[in-house]
DNA sequence: CCAAATTTGTTTGTATACGAATGATACGCT
DNA sequence: AGCGTATCATTCGTATACAAACAAATTTGG
């Protein structure tokens, strides 16, 4: 109760030192912009969740890959890309078979739903990406876009 | 089968008109940008996951608060900031009471164990934030929060 | 003052995420 | 050939996230 509550201490007449504000760092911002996004890609795509967006659109991409090497293209581990792959497979969004050398393998590809589905919403996941960078300004886009893959990429 | 592959089409000599590029979407690279800080983070910080974290530096900050005030403060639904406080609380980093006036809230606040918990990580949390930004120079950084805070917000 | 709307917290169900362990299979190298 | 290692998929456990439905308590509007 007697301890002194608040940020850390700031210097005389200087500028803050080591003060610890939770809103002003990276990883809580960047969680708030991914919440952004997710909201407005929910209200404009409602029969598909990102994950699972992403999943079909890189087999669109790519064709038929096994379902670990589709989890590397689209950033999910082993276990989360089974469970999207799952619940798309159940929807009949994708079609799994053995893979003829390699008997560990399922290749993953798109049914002909999937292939339809995914042509119908890649319009929309277009400007799902124009409305979350709405607030930015073309020129702004650019630079954000460009800082945010370095970033990502490490 | 017969079905043309990859990406869409690209005008005949001009710039690439509506073609979908996964790894290009704004939302697809804020995912691996944050799963990025997130392995950061678990490096750096094994004691508490980020939201766990976030909740007890937002208490250390503003002291005592309903459950449902902190989640805002914290950017968790009641339902999300309940799954956070109901961990901590088994941990003893936190301490419920019973609001005076209002008997729907539960207060929270930090017990001796969490604010001596806190108080030790925040300067880890600096430095997680720090290594997160190490791709970008110190002017990178500047206009990238600027820009990252302005899309968080909309 | 009282009925309606709102707030607070809880619960349930679904969907990521990821570490860790496991079984089956394939591969590298001697 | 054979053995150690690596890869692929699966499973388990834990922890966010959020929509939706609910009960209890409070606030608001007439």
């Amino acid at each position: 109760m007697s301890v002194e509550q608040g940020k850390l201490r700031v210097l005389a007449g200087g500028k803050s030192a080591d003060a610890y504000d939770l809103s002003e760092q990276v990883g809580f911002i960047l969680r708030k912009a991914n919440q952004r996004h997710l909201s407005i890609f929910a209200s404009r795509i409602s029969e598909l969740t990102p994950p699972q967006f992403a999943a079909l659109a890189k087999l669109y991409e790519v064709g038929a890959t096994s379902q670990n090497q589709l989890g590397q293209l689209v950033a999910m581990d082993a276990a989360t890309i089974k469970g999207v792959i799952d619940r798309l497979k159940a929807r009949d969004l994708v079609v799994l078979k053995p893979h003829g050398r390699d008997r560990r393998r399922l290749v993953v590809s798109l049914s002909e739903e999937g292939r339809t589905l995914i042509e119908a919403l890649l319009p929309e996941a277009l400007e799902v990406s124009e409305e979350t960078l709405a607030p930015l300004t073309p020129r702004e886009t650019a630079t954000f876009l460009r800082l945010l893959a370095k970033l990502a990429e490490g």
